[in-house]
DNA sequence: GCCTTTCTTCATCATTCGGTGGTGTTTTGA
DNA sequence: TCAAAACACCACCGAATGATGAAGAAAGGC
């Protein structure tokens, strides 16, 4: 699945971080195919072209390759600086258009990891609230100053968390294959008064 | 956890139907909290109060039990179907409360079920949007008469289904904690503008 | 009473899982 | 050149899983 790449070398052997790549990408396929009890460390290593031995190697535990695994791809953070970077009544559109882009680009898997059944109970639920909050409602907040900031970006987060569960996750049209543009036209001035609206 | 119901008698046998339902229960809880695969038939027996045998005995299968579990709870369709006795102007205050109130009623488990991972790759999600289509969708579209009323209702679906992950699954704050009658106000215009409202 | 059906338990199988240890092979660098 | 580190494969363990089959105990019909 992730093969077919030379591996640096036709036969055998090399790198050792490429290896660990690999069994990265296939974890984060994997995870979010099937969750967590779902996917069993041998198919991930399978699916790495390794050796079941080499992830517990690399990662010691399942769960430590679940926690690998959700670390938030690289581009997400830059792309999310971005939204704040401009003027405030212009936010809703950039939110959703960030959102949509970045996750359009990259393979959309950590929601799709995220939203699914985690090691104890519930553990990836805590980790998607946590980046969300860190990462979008504080700065938000920080930004509006309105009494009722907290409940705007609240319901900005649940339609947005809602956009992209239903179409990176549940695949439910026309939002998933309709185009960002269109989905920015449509979600965007609505996201804005969440915002910055009159009192709903 | 289901235990301490005197199971029509103080020390043992009886009913069947009353069994079945025990380990129903005992299943929608735990496949709610942890997933299909996360789940095992020994552990929905044991929270049941049953032999594991019994569940095969009931079920056939695993994936019977899952099926099974996944029924609806029967609450549901009545209070949708009262979604759509008002006019259409009102419409989306009444979804929202419709939602929030029969899930905040229920165990609210048939969603945390359905968003969670199944048994093949991803049958539950393909569950769950069959049935907001079904039940939803379909109906909303007939009303609206507008070029763009698949857009808009599946706008609609994006929000409700945002508000539903954040407030029962992830339990995000404040949607998480905030009243019914709040969120209905927050949320109720919105809705109404993505159904019926100018062009976004 | 008895015999059938329904419900329940127990013992068990084959498989698979997460995880470990040992050993071999390649690479590094002194 | 050579030893230590890093990487890779294999065999294997104990535990748990989904599932089956046989047999026992209550209920119901006759």
């Amino acid at each position: 699945m992730t093969d077919d790449l030379p591996a640096t070398r036709p036969g055998r052997w090399r790198s050792g971080a490429q290896s660990r790549q690999r069994v990265l990408d296939a974890a984060r396929t994997l995870f979010a195919a099937r969750g967590y009890s779902g996917t069993t460390v041998r198919a991930v290593a399978a699916n790495a072209g390794v050796d079941p031995a080499m992830v517990y190697y690399f990662f010691g535990t399942k769960q430590g390759l679940f926690s690998a695994a959700l670390e938030m791809s690289p581009q997400v953070a830059p792309a999310l600086h971005a939204v704040f970077a401009g003027s405030l009544d212009s936010m809703g559109v950039r939110i959703i258009r960030t959102l949509l882009e970045a996750m359009d680009a990259s393979d959309h898997v950590p929601l799709a990891i995220l939203t699914r059944t985690a090691p104890h109970h519930d553990e990836s639920e805590v980790l998607l609230r946590e980046f969300i909050d860190r990462e979008l409602t504080d700065r938000l907040m920080a930004m509006l100053d309105a009494p009722d900031a907290a409940m705007r970006v609240g319901t900005v987060n649940a339609f947005i968390l809602g956009v992209a569960v239903a179409r990176y996750v549940v695949r439910m049209e026309p939002v998933a294959s309709a185009s960002v543009d269109e989905l920015v036209a449509r979600i965007g001035p609505t996201l804005q008064q969440c915002l910055t609206g009159p009192t709903a």
